[in-house]
DNA sequence: CTCTGCGAGTGGAACGATCAAATCATAGGG
DNA sequence: CCCTATGATTTGATCGTTCCACTCGCAGAG
């Protein structure tokens, strides 16, 4: 522990930390980013007094100098209500816990809202942060050709789908992979018709999802006619498409891009009376928290977070020191996290501590 | 929108600024600083100057000279799966646009694993915030100390529980209101024998919320005896103290400490065929996502978190300007959003776009 | 006519670190 | 014995801003 110490106290500097060492200021700088260039005594008197003084680099001056702030910038959308976004959080948590071991901050900012690209540039230009991390892939494409513009290193969370040329380094989750998880799953527990429900046409993650539903099912030979239903992402409308598949009276699996849909598909089923997970099959898409405290239990397709932002650090590392990148992008697994809603043996859901 | 520009290109510096407007580097800082300094004509000539080129003042130079880095310290924590944690997302990006407005910025940090206060200390002496907000109430009182100790300001999202004559400003919502609130909608529907679902008596805030239950009871005139539970934060516990509950026979109403206890009620709802609203009348706490997409909508108990977050922000200004602040404390309103477990009138849940 | 006061603006120093180049031993080769 | 190579450490300059003390010109008082 650090020693009592009031505002009005300066905290001690380089000079300080090299006149109690009876040594130079670079002397010490030198023990703090070079060691190896010190005698092995020498060291180590510096770094007694270092611990003595209880000194820590002033990161300012150091920021000036090197012109490297040792931060990297989040942009913090707002979370959408009733989506999933929450699930960020984990992400993030990650994130911050990886960059502070090499001594790395993260900076959250959120744009002008007139124009979204203002915050990076303002950013930028000030020298407050080293780089960013792009989460955000729908509007990312402009955000990402202003940071290649003004020369800013990046890394995103999402593949440049429109881009095929995009030149910075990306890690990404197999959607279509999730969706083949969780479509193959269904088929093993028994359902033939596995409708799937995703969002509209224009989403690239939503497409890349569905593909992976089509796939599973052509490989199982089951003809996906009058099975793929898009919509827009709200419980509500997933409910009445449920209603709609299952009129149909030969539905009993659904596969959904997202947690929120297949939410709906259980609201469906309780109002017809149906037992989820006996009656008809229900598979989400990214584990939140409805997916654990949905009754009873959401059976979801888990992305791998806390990897992915392990993954993020470790490339931005490689372009702050402007080492080549290759491959370009990392592609990590999903994995299916089974519950009642498709299981009826299942575990309970929300048997966690608080 | 800023000119095109390359990595290798010198950002502007307040000497080329000074060049370009014919006028010495203390004026141009004076322009942007104590623009009242300046007479009018001058003034305009150095803001012409500063467009022009694109100016930002660098961040760091700034910061080693005047000692405040603008930026203000969020400790970021895990979210514990499975609670209403991910709620911290919407105050969290109040609390970042707010700061904005005034040039400051959010750095998030994670405390080391082994000294979870090892964070603050490091940040203070490297000069890297010039405040801290510390929404963890519970582990707070160790951190409070160590801040005061060091003399480092900060407001916190949560009273002192547990020092009386603790000294620094805090922001909070009244937990026993809304328990109040969600008593009083319960009685105001119907229902007579309302219980209490809570946490375990070491929690102050769940005893707390528990106080505006047994008040709301008081003042009906209504004996709390065997209504009063307490019990683990997981769904699953409050699912079997539901299940007791309801086996009295009389008790049809259910005000509880978090959503997440709320679920688990509504669970029992359903094992036992009973309808949420109709047969019974079940309020939460915190309305997260669960309380959105759960079937068939769970009236909760919402906290005022982006009042809370702009709150905060005014009260660190004071703090950081030396004004005296009065009061220390401010205890915000929470409000109550009737869904479908009480009123089965009530709009549908989950109809939000993505 | 000089002196004081004030508004407007200037120039040098400093914040605390690192970079680049100089210095000083010390040892080995011719 | 000198000269060079090498390792270990020091010295001065610098990053871009703001603080501090100072100059300059001009108006009004004595």
């Amino acid at each position: 522990m650090s020693p009592t110490r009031r505002l009005t106290d300066q905290y001690p500097t380089l000079a300080t930390v090299a006149e109690r060492a009876g040594v130079s200021r670079q002397t010490v700088s030198n023990a703090l980013n070079n060691p190896e260039l010190l005698r092995e005594d020498t060291l180590e008197r510096v770094q007694a007094a270092i611990a003595e003084l209880g000194y820590t680099p002033n990161r300012a001056a150091r920021q000036l100098r090197t012109r490297a702030s040792h931060m990297i910038g989040l942009r913090f959308e707002p979370a959408q209500e009733g989506t999933s976004n929450a699930l960020m959080d984990r992400f993030v948590h990650t994130l911050v816990e990886t960059m502070a071991k090499t001594g790395h901050h993260v900076l959250l900012f959120s744009g002008a809202v007139d124009d979204p690209l203002d915050g990076y540039d303002d950013l930028l230009r000030a020298t407050a942060v080293d780089a960013f991390v792009i989460t955000d892939t729908y509007a990312g494409t402009a955000e990402t050709e202003l940071l290649r513009r003004v020369g800013a290193p990046f890394v995103t969370f999402g593949r440049p789908w429109d881009d095929p040329d995009a030149a910075h380094p990306w890690v990404d989750v197999d959607g279509a992979r999730g969706a083949c998880l969780a479509t193959e799953h269904l088929l093993s527990v028994g359902h033939r018709r596995v409708a799937w429900l995703g969002w509209e046409e224009t989403s690239r993650i939503g497409e890349d999802r569905r593909s992976g539903w089509r796939r599973a099912m052509d490989d199982a030979g089951i003809d996906t006619a009058r099975l793929g239903i898009r919509t827009t992402d709200n419980v509500d409308a997933a409910r009445m498409e449920a209603h709609k598949l299952l009129d149909d009276g030969t539905v009993t699996g659904f596969a959904c891009a997202s947690d929120t849909l297949a939410i709906g598909v259980l609201h469906a089923l309780h109002e017809r009376g149906l037992r989820p997970g006996v009656d008809a099959g229900v598979v989400g898409f990214d584990d939140s928290l409805g997916a654990h405290v949905s009754w009873p239990g959401l059976t979801s397709v888990r992305q791998p977070l806390e990897q992915v932002a392990v993954e993020i650090v470790g490339l931005l590392h490689a372009v702050l020191s402007l080492k080549p990148v290759e491959p370009l992008g990392r592609l990590l697994e999903p994995t299916l996290v089974v519950r009642r809603s498709t299981v009826p043996e299942a575990p309970r859901p929300g048997t966690r501590a608080r």
